[in-house]
DNA sequence: CTGAAAGCGCTTACAG
DNA sequence: CTGAAAGCGCTTACAG
């Protein structure tokens, strides 16, 4: 009820000393005697004194705050990656606004608009793609922009991803050397980078094997246009013996429509493979054969890139690829005397 | 790189007229002339000037910020709740401010502490306790809170949850009507009072039918505890020949053990129920029996009483229950001419 | 090291 | 309806 906000002149004037003294002492770095300090810090505490950030954040232009843009919470990549950057970004005092967008020009745009308006220091954005219009207001406002697990094909933003082509590339070669015979692939949504370059790497090392894939669809993320792609496949004359889906997310909806419509057995029917590594994944009831997205080290790069965009602003972009490794489970057939 | 600021003061000095004058125009009801309010606009437009928030909340006192505490992203209620609220809360014009907490008085402490220095309009709590002294804390700022999905002893605060004593107990009645001899309770966490009341409201019936539990252990809202929990349970000289578990998160724990260790057939060989009706339960692989926790209503109620709170201060704190159904899958056995 | 003063970019009585 | 002025609670040159 009270509200009785206290400001740093009632501590000045309880410590019988100026208000920038006091405010020198809730400063970090500023030159203050430690009798100073002493003294104030003790007016403080009586008064229960905390200063006022947004009076604070006015003059220095810095809120602390990182504006963080998500689209897909279904998919549980991005929970995981929210914890973590959470995490990560409050070791370094800094916490997140979070917005949620829809998949559109628009609605990003608007909630791009927000995030200015909030004078956030940085802005991350997750799997949401990125206009010019809109990064150039950013830049304008001198916000960066970092974008997580999707690229951009100009050179405004830093994005930070996980190799994808590469990884696209590490399940073909693993298919492949299984023995299998007719390999098909349930695409990434075609708009995002991640799931066109998971989808060119995969083809890409399918002909440098010369072989073709029996089926391409897209599965634009969801779980059940995943499905409807796995029936549509395993309706063809030559039905696929092996899968690579471009999320687990969709892996999943996926396997089940293999196990209890097609009553197949995962591993030796037919082989799926995922791709992030969701703690799902993991779990006794999918052990799902994928290409893990190393969400740490990601989370680590992102936060370190915006930090340094922040510092010294006229950082040039970065586009950081993390590697990650194949991890071998259940859901598909283990090549003899294979190791990643 | 430009970031050049535009002021009122400089749309003003375009416009030819006063910054007050600029100042009512962005402000919604102040009074202004259509004609100053169109000369105003248009330099405005032209100079891309937006209100300074910052400068805005230092007077008002609103920030339009909402803190939100959570401390399980691993549970998918939780992220689900999060979209909804988000949403909802935009739709109002307020944003999200998320903390990670840990479960530990100090750290909710140490998160909520920073949550009052951003001068957040009103804290959501999910899932966490709140000590009386945090309450002080908070009330002495004058910011409301609303505890999602957990209530509290005392009368402090506003809570939504669902009916848990209700959902337990209906649970109970569903399980005797099925015909179970051997009924076993794998429960949430003791320290939370969702926990707790489902427990109790289970207990409560089970013994108003002159039953009683073969076992009840703690499962701690963790998949390992919850798993480990099922296995003493099933090495009993009774074992049970259903579980009723406190979420959905440990319950998909639950079923694996069941069926992966001990191959038996659920909804045939033992029943298990759970808790929440995340998505996961309605997925083919899971097909868990639970009692549905209405995200939609709860959200909405959480949004209504902070925003009332948010007006009127000293708005009488309510406890909110609201009643979710049985949703019947396959993974119990349903009694003969059950109806919800 | 310390204080008086200016100023961050707004809102809001107060007159007119 | 409009403008001049005070003030929100701080930080930060500027003197001393």
């Amino acid at each position: 009820m009270a509200a009785e906000k206290v400001t740093s002149q009632d501590v000045a004037t309880l410590a019988g000393v100026s208000q920038s003294a006091v405010s020198r002492v809730f400063t970090p770095g500023a030159s203050v005697s430690e009798a100073m300090a002493k003294k104030v810090r003790a007016a403080a505490e009586k008064l229960g004194y905390r200063p006022n950030v947004l009076a604070r954040s006015l003059i220095t232009g810095r809120t602390r705050i990182i504006g963080l843009v998500v689209a897909y919470l279904e998919n549980q990549f991005y929970p995981v990656a929210i914890e973590h950057l959470s995490r990560a970004l409050e070791a370094q005092g800094y916490h997140i606004l979070i917005f949620m967008a829809e998949n559109s020009d628009a609605s990003v745009a608007n909630v791009m608009q927000k995030l200015i308006d909030y004078q956030v220091d940085g802005i991350i954005a997750a799997s949401v793609a990125m206009t010019n219009d809109l990064s150039d207001r950013c830049s304008n406002a001198g916000i960066p922009v970092v974008l997580f697990n999707r690229g951009q094909d100009g050179d405004q933003h830093s994005s930070v991803t996980s190799a994808n082509r590469a990884g696209g590339a590490k399940v073909a070669e693993f298919l492949i050397a299984g023995g299998h015979q007719r390999i098909a692939h349930i695409a990434g949504w075609r708009g995002s980078s991640t799931g066109r370059d998971r989808k060119d790497g995969f083809l890409d090392a399918l002909r440098a094997a010369d072989r073709e894939p029996v089926a391409v669809i897209d599965g634009m993320y969801q779980r059940e246009a995943a499905a409807d792609a796995a029936r549509q496949m395993m309706a063809l004359d030559s039905s696929p013996d092996a899968i690579f889906v471009g999320n687990d997310h969709m892996a999943f909806a996926v396997m089940e429509v293999l196990r209890q419509e097609m009553r197949l057995k995962l591993g030796e029917d037919i082989s799926v493979v995922g791709y992030d590594d969701v703690p799902l994944a993991a779990w006794p009831s999918f052990d799902l054969t994928t290409v893990r997205q190393p969400v740490n080290r990601m989370i680590s790069a992102t936060v370190e890139t915006m930090l340094s965009k922040i510092e010294h602003k006229n950082h040039t972009p970065r586009k950081i690829e993390i590697d990650g490794p194949l991890i071998q489970r259940g859901s598909a057939r283990i090549p003899e005397g294979w190791t990643e």
